[in-house]
DNA sequence: GAATAAAGTTGAACAAGTTCAACTCAAAGA
DNA sequence: TCTTTGAGTTGAACTTGTTCAACTTTATTC
């Protein structure tokens, strides 16, 4: 089983030795979605943490009125989960669809709180990769205050390059919080 | 030293002993912050955090034509940091002033360290925080995308009533990421 | 208590972004 | 291959929010 992405990716955040790091892995299981495959649908309770290994997630909510608004995208490297719902087993708001044909790492929440317990170094790595993930959601509320729509469009594509182009424009449009018919008139004067 | 409202907060994120709460309380340090003050300057790099006792921050960003940004406000039993500039040790992009007079109980970077370390409920409390300050993050950036500046207003204020008293109106626009006139023009039709 | 600075209000002109509708084009399904 | 569905484009009218400037009101400061 390919778990190096994984182990590569755990070892950005702490340093761990082999023997943990394979202990951890032996509890994420592989999964294959297919394109258009929900990993998650809001209402559901949420039960695993994922781990993407291949192909390319959406994470969306849907408000009153229907309009889907994109939280973010999760490809090969990303991680994936309703923390909210993973940690209170409460109703999730969040849908998670697959845009291409995906395979990811799923750990079951039963064998998460298992590890906390037993490897202390886990509780550090996901206490480090949520410091991390804060910053970097706080550094984009901060841009969508002060950027304009064109601004965040070109921040995006260059920050992403891979992800954009896996992209269509309605779903860009949905990230940054802009109508598609307006993304569409930022690019033709880009 | 009244650490009584540190410990009921602490306790709200892991079940954690006595003995473990007067460990953690006893590198905490009280420091007054008079109104106007700065807890943090950005370029600086942050060797605190802090828990606000009583009096109220504001933690905000500058871009480059000079406008102020703030990204949240901080009052009584909420905490108050730079994660970014206090993890990495580099130049803090933020500024935290004091609305008013104010106390904190601060905690060195050394000593937090020292406490992960020595105390493994330390790791799990900062993890829990920042997960569940993640998920906080994760709804407001949703909020913003979906929610009119009327309707963020009201919610800010029905959300926050005892904050939102203390704050200018233009420091509310800033926070909701409009002009002040704007706010201005809002309240009058409300 | 007067002077000054800062916060808040208002209006007019403007810019940014939305809505709706009609259309084109590409992709996927039967 | 034909059909259907969904993505992307464009324009006109509209709404939301900004900018700038002038003014009033409320806090600070000396």
């Amino acid at each position: 089983m390919p778990y190096s992405l994984l182990k590569e990716n755990i070892k950005k955040y702490v340093e761990i030795s082999n023997e943990e790091l394979d202990t951890i892995c032996s509890f994420f299981k592989p999964q294959i979605i297919k394109k258009k495959e929900f990993l998650l649908t809001q209402g559901d309770i949420y039960k695993f943490e994922g781990f993407v290994i291949e192909g390319c997630f959406r994470v969306f909510t849907i408000d009153k009125k229907g309009n889907e608004n994109v939280l973010y995208f999760a490809s090969k490297d990303w991680w994936v989960m309703d923390i909210d719902s993973f940690m209170n087993q409460k109703p999730s708001h969040l849908n998670i669809q697959a845009l291409e044909d995906s395979k990811v790492f799923l750990i079951h929440r039963t064998n998460k709180l298992a590890l906390y317990e037993s490897l202390p170094i886990v509780e550090k790595l996901f206490r480090v990769m949520s410091q991390k993930a804060l910053v970097a959601w706080q550094r984009r509320l901060i841009r969508n205050n002060t950027y304009s729509a064109r601004e965040r469009y070109l921040h995006f594509t260059s920050t992403y390059p891979n992800i954009a182009t896996k992209l269509t424009d309605k779903q860009i449009a949905s990230y940054l919080g802009i109508t598609h018919e307006f993304l569409s008139k930022i690019k033709k004067q880009a």
